[in-house]
DNA sequence: CCTTCATAGTTCTAGTACGAACTAATATTC
DNA sequence: GAATATTAGTTCGTACTAGAACTATGAAGG
């Protein structure tokens, strides 16, 4: 891959796959009455007795400024609960409230028939593939921003 | 790929790819004194005689709404201006300024050679079989997308 | 012409998004 | 155990994002 600017198609490409998903995705998450952002952890909390905004953070990828924010909004809806950790004064745990369960309930398989409407389209084969693919040209970007800490 | 569920690490590898690709990119242009939006209207603006908000959004894939305040701010920057399109009332052209040019000959290589280091990692193999996976996957998202819209 | 329809851009609203500064509480270290 | 350093979460500033309503101009049809 030394040929100059040859990489840009693959770019366009991972861009333009990525938006497409983030469309498809977010136009059917909307119809339920939720945001991207919300469903994201509305589908985290569900089947856990909570956690705190710090790990919420982490599997959502969602920074902890913006969070606040999101979990705010959540509350407003009456769709989860902030409650204060009992053994960390600082710290608090977040969970689903009833309202946010049956959100769940109702939101999560029908976005997951959703998706899966989408990759009937794909053969194993040809996911698997793109699985791979993507794996490599990630480790790429890692192993490229890895080395320049140590440089 | 009918499988329940099998396609989950696929759609998570694709969110995660794109991500590192946004925190690579992201974090070199914003050194270069710009955000990923202004980059992307000087790297389109560059080497032309400018062009409407119109063509800009499409080329950027940025919408009309939002193309307006990132304009605003690279003219407030002094990169880009904003004249009358002779040829009709209502349009506009953009075009980069003397400063905006200087800016597209200082940034525009050297983000190229930046994402250039990540792809030397790739083997022109590997790029080619991703940049195919991905057309595929995109393809099924606007399958999906279309069908949708007749049903 | 004049009405009607379409198009170009702006403005507005709500929601992310990130990083930096801030507050409060917990750990660590001497 | 008091001074110091970390950590959890909020707040703030700037920017981006989509979509909808709005303004102004242009195009088409009668």
């Amino acid at each position: 891959m030394s040929a100059p600017s040859s990489f840009l198609p693959l770019l366009r490409e991972l861009v333009r796959t990525y938006q497409a998903f983030e469309r498809h995705s977010a136009a059917h998450v909307l119809s339920l009455g939720l945001t991207p952002a919300q469903f994201d952890v509305i589908a985290t909390l569900g089947n856990t007795a909570g956690m705190n905004p710090k790990q919420l953070g982490l599997k959502t990828l969602i920074t902890k400024g913006t969070l606040t924010g999101v979990v705010d909004r959540l509350l407003v809806k009456g769709l989860v609960q902030r409650l204060p950790d009992p053994s960390d004064g600082r710290g608090q745990i977040v969970r689903l409230s009833r309202a946010g369960q049956r959100m769940f309930e109702r939101v999560f398989p029908a976005h997951g028939a959703h998706l899966h409407r989408v990759f009937e389209r794909l053969s194993a084969q040809d996911a698997a593939r793109a699985e791979r693919s993507l794996r490599i040209m990630r480790a790429a970007f890692e192993q490229t921003a890895s080395e320049a800490l140590t440089t």
